[in-house]
DNA sequence: GTCTTGATTTAGCCAAGGCTAAATTGATAC
DNA sequence: GTATCAATTTAGCCTTGGCTAAATCAAGAC
């Protein structure tokens, strides 16, 4: 058997992205639903403290995804906004094909928060032709 | 909408063990495939530094999962043993159906990787299911 | 028995994502 | 305009999982 650290080296790349996607994702769903993205927020549906919340923004507004000033509410950049809704479409993806599969509500939502982001383009396709011919 | 931090909380929770099982499950494969499991193998296999692996393994064995004296070769402890065929299950059961739905080799190992932390027993059986039937 | 060599371990660094306690600020009430 | 209060930020700590360089050890060569 060959030695294959490929897979492994993908995964840990797919680790470094979750975080970031899952925040551009919550901080668009807040925009639209109340408005505004705050981070104590943020903070509370996430499960995490403030101080917690506030560093990943900080990152975030590094790596140009986040913008805001100082005590203010929190925005989404161009290149933010596009993850944003890219992860939101391959989130629905994975979470209606649980559904369509049988899968149950909740169980559907936890399993998809965790599987969407390991799903490769190529798998999507194939869970979305799924969902609209099965 | 409600709030929800539970599905981001067990996914925090499911992150913590990753390591943990893929670990277990490499040294089961080089016990069995080369009769024993030693840090530099298991290093290469993973892509990662033979010191990030001896601090994982130390890590391992304060949580009596893997069993070794200093300088020595690695064993699984019960408990460990139980983790490794338990995951290698699961690793099965989502890498088979992926491939059952249609998703090449490659990718169906790939993203079996990273999948299979986040199914939970419910989906794991509704997959296994598909693949006896469909 | 000693030497050499490759494997293992230790020391010490970094970033990410957790936390609490304390300081700062914005906005609201008065 | 000032005081208050909640939200935000800073400071400082922890663990995990990365790394390189250096020290230690086991085992085979001689």
């Amino acid at each position: 058997m060959s030695v294959k650290p490929l897979k492994f080296v993908k995964l840990r790349h797919a680790h470094h992205q979750e975080t970031a996607q899952d925040y551009v994702e919550m901080i668009q769903d807040l925009l639209k639903e109340e408005g505004e993205a705050r981070v104590t927020e943020i903070a509370k549906r996430f499960g995490v403290s403030a101080v917690t919340t506030h560093k990943i923004i900080l990152r975030l507004q590094k790596e140009k995804l986040v913008d805001s000033k100082p005590y203010r509410a929190l925005f989404l950049t161009p290149k933010g906004k596009k993850m944003a809704i890219q992860s939101k479409k391959r989130h629905n993806v994975v979470y209606r094909f649980l559904k369509k599969l049988g899968v149950p509500e909740k169980t559907a939502q936890i399993d998809a928060e965790g599987i969407e982001h390991h799903v490769s383009p190529k798998t999507l396709r194939i869970f979305q032709k799924f969902m609209e011919q099965g």
